[in-house]
DNA sequence: AAGTGTGGGTAACAGCGTTACCCATGGGAT
DNA sequence: ATCCCATGGGTAACGCTGTTACCCACACTT
């Protein structure tokens, strides 16, 4: 019986990295970030903890590589969301992509974006990198535009306002400030108040915001 | 000479409470969350570690406390925004001031929000308490609903929505996301995205969001 | 004045990230 | 084939963290 850090020894250089990662993730998901530390992934995985340090440089490292993965998670969920036929009805989806993910991986959002690795902050390039994750959001919202469903404009700007919008959203709800009950009702009303700025025919009434308009859910 | 504990002391459990509270507070404001450690603490005003824990029953109780500073100054600078004549642009001041503020105090916004202090997550009663810092927004949603420039509505629902939209505005843009140069835009952008979908009368061409609609700013 | 109780300082414990030291192993040079 | 060097990884330590057991000194009661 081999420890799995000697198995993937044998499998190469990046077979190490992913056991680490893999195991990383596994305690991140399982027991929260306060497990996440370099023992007890050297431990978990038959290994040292020199090996993660000749391998990430440090808890730094691998902090940015769960990071990275976080938002290589999320792009993959945007794009697996199936394409439907009404442009606004496929930007809606992929919002409701975006709740859903950061719900079902909550440790991994708290990785992305609430520094749940306390000492990391994304350095540039792995910012530039996390922007990938919204281009099925951006261009969504380009085919809006080309539909005329929404006002011509910046498709990428745009994006970053609903994506602002959908992260303030979850935030609060998994922070608490939201009850479940009213969580998933406000994130749709907060993203159709917000689509509903760029329509080119502001008249739309299917897509008013629900809420705070007098008539009950 | 005194220690700060010493001449605390003299003034009664209360002053104790607040130089220690002050002192995790400069801590925290000039060195950040890394530096915040009980024995950092303890040192910093001259008593012994015991003395944080008699009064706090832990770093969890101090991380509650600062919790709720962090909330009740929010609440504070909500209060102290001047009131606009027109509600629309009280309003606006409100968020203003809301994003102003915390850049102001990153740190603090980072405690209630991102979890800067590691294993803290607030109960149900700190929550309830952080709502009252939103008490002048949902305030200033109903005089926007009485003078009839809101649709009629549910006052504190549309005041979180801003709230949401705001935070993930501002959340972002500490995260790096927004560079600095147009991250005041893109908050006012969703803000007013966010207000027009409640006004009475949509055409009110001057609070239609700039962004995306390709007029240059 | 003696007894009692409470609050706080000392010092320890376990666990953290990190690294200096050392050894084993493997490939290139002779 | 043999030697040598370089590199990679395990051990164990350092200084730090939050937390607490122990103990003493002071104050208040009787």
């Amino acid at each position: 019986m081999n420890t799995p850090y000697q198995d993937a020894q044998r499998l190469g250089q990046s077979a190490v990295r992913t056991a680490i990662l893999d195991h990383a993730i596994d305690l991140l998901v399982s027991e929260g970030p306060a497990a996440l530390t370099m023992r007890r992934i050297a431990t978990g995985i038959g290994a040292s903890t020199k090996v993660l340090y000749t391998m990430f440089g440090g808890k730094e490292g691998l902090a940015d590589a769960l990071y990275r993965e976080g938002f290589a998670r999320l792009r993959r969920a945007q794009q697996q969301v199936p394409q439907a036929a009404d442009p606004l009805t496929a930007l809606n989806d992929l919002g409701a992509a975006y709740r859903a993910h950061a719900l079902a991986e909550p440790a991994y959002y708290r990785v992305m974006f609430e520094q749940a690795v306390p000492g990391y902050r994304p350095g540039p390039e792995a910012l530039a990198a996390a922007d990938h994750a919204f281009d099925a959001s951006v261009a969504a919202v380009r085919a809006c535009i080309d539909a005329g469903v929404f006002a011509p404009g910046d498709a990428p700007e745009i994006s970053k306002l609903l994506w602002a919008a959908a992260h303030g959203a979850v935030s609060l709800e998994l922070a608490g400030h939201f009850p479940p009950e009213s969580a998933a009702h406000r994130f749709d009303a907060l993203m159709t108040a917000v689509g509903q700025a760029f329509l080119a025919d502001p008249d739309r009434a299917a897509h008013t915001p629900e809420q705070g308009r007098g008539r009950p859910a």
